[in-house]
DNA sequence: TTCGATATTCGATGTTCGTCGAACATCGAA
DNA sequence: TTCGATGTTCGACGAACATCGAATATCGAA
């Protein structure tokens, strides 16, 4: 179906074990720190990760609900972007810090 | 069994996915509060939740191999406790965080 | 040495989760 | 209106997970 306008929940409404399930998982995290890389929002298409779009589509709706990123319609095509402040203002220094830790896997999959 | 001196991971080699996921869980988050609310250690048995005793060990196993807790055995029992300092000097903040926020289900259950 | 207390491990069970491909719904363009 | 592009939802599958009770291993005390 095309992005016919998604529902968010206010983030003062998301437990805090909905944000750390929504964070712990590899693929998910990815989506967050790629997210954070850049300001702004960033086109659905262009989030370029080997996985199925439907697949892609049931994470995004995850991180979605968890109050994390939130998406934006236009026309037939959608943009996703962190809820930053928000979530800031809920769950101080939590995306700051999860967003600050570099370890083994994230460090050494993107360039050399 | 009795408890025969534990194995505990360098936080060094421990991912960041693997301690949002050891947190993720309601039950375990439960047992971090409970740490984190008394300085210094607490006595397996005094973690008093409504759950099957092997339940407990499997969440607190999940808890040490993330770095979280560690346990110490002293004769046939043993003693469970934070590794803050630990944790912080690897995911600087992250458990500070997750301690602060106070959601609905938790600010409700205990006292009024 | 025998017994009770203390955790851990094992095996089983039901649930949740990540993943995919296919079907579908919605919009813009031809 | 017909098409193509774009995401979402559905159904299915295997893997991982939370949970329990029973069996077990280890220690201290009687």
């Amino acid at each position: 179906m095309a992005p016919r306008e998604h529902t968010h929940p206010a983030v003062e409404d998301v437990e805090l074990v909905t944000v750390l399930s929504a964070l712990a998982e590899p693929t998910r995290l990815r989506i967050v720190r790629m997210l954070a890389a850049m300001e702004g929002e960033r086109a659905w298409k262009d989030i370029d990760l080997p996985i199925a779009q439907s697949t892609l589509s049931h994470h995004l709706k995850i991180l979605r609900n968890a109050g994390v990123v939130q998406s934006r319609t236009e026309g037939t095509r959608c943009f996703v972007s962190l809820r930053e402040e928000e979530l800031e203002g809920r769950f101080p220094g939590l995306l700051e810090c999860v967003l600050a830790c570099r370890d083994a896997w994230n460090g050494g999959h993107q360039a050399p």
